[in-house]
DNA sequence: GTTATGACTGCGA
DNA sequence: TTCGCAGCCATAA
């Protein structure tokens, strides 16, 4: 169905909200957990539209693998990104979120 | 209509 | 170990 398209948009900003504050994850981990781990492009995607949806959709928490702040420069200003997870306790350093093994977020386990 | 690009990732050399 | 390439799919030109 060409509904399922407008779903994995839908899902990312589902799965994006879920996150908790402090935490971050990937976008493979949620292409993954929407169960096309090479669809991580769309996700970048979907959470770039995100920026100018209504309600808020927490797209900072959302990094590459490497914890690197790549979508940065899609906030507006490029220090936004990082402001907005320092606000919420998410230490970042060089636009890389610092012990981004421990605060990884896996949609699959919630945990 | 085709081509190029993008907030990525995994695998092979 | 690092480096390069292919695949994913939607949007823009």
């Amino acid at each position: 169905m060409m509904n399922d398209k407008k779903d994995f948009f839908h899902r990312v900003y589902e799965v994006t909200r879920l996150i908790p504050r402090g935490r971050v994850t990937s976008y493979g981990a949620i292409a993954r957990y929407l169960g096309d781990p090479r669809a991580a492009r769309m996700v970048g995607w979907a959470l770039n539209q995100s920026t100018c949806l209504p309600g808020f959709v927490p797209a900072h928490r959302v990094v590459n693998r490497e914890g690197l702040l790549t979508g940065k420069h899609h906030f507006g200003y490029a220090e936004t990104m990082k402001q907005l997870l320092e606000q919420e306790g998410v230490v970042v350093n060089h636009d890389r979120v610092v012990d981004f093994k421990r605060i990884f977020w896996d949609p699959e386990t919630m945990e």
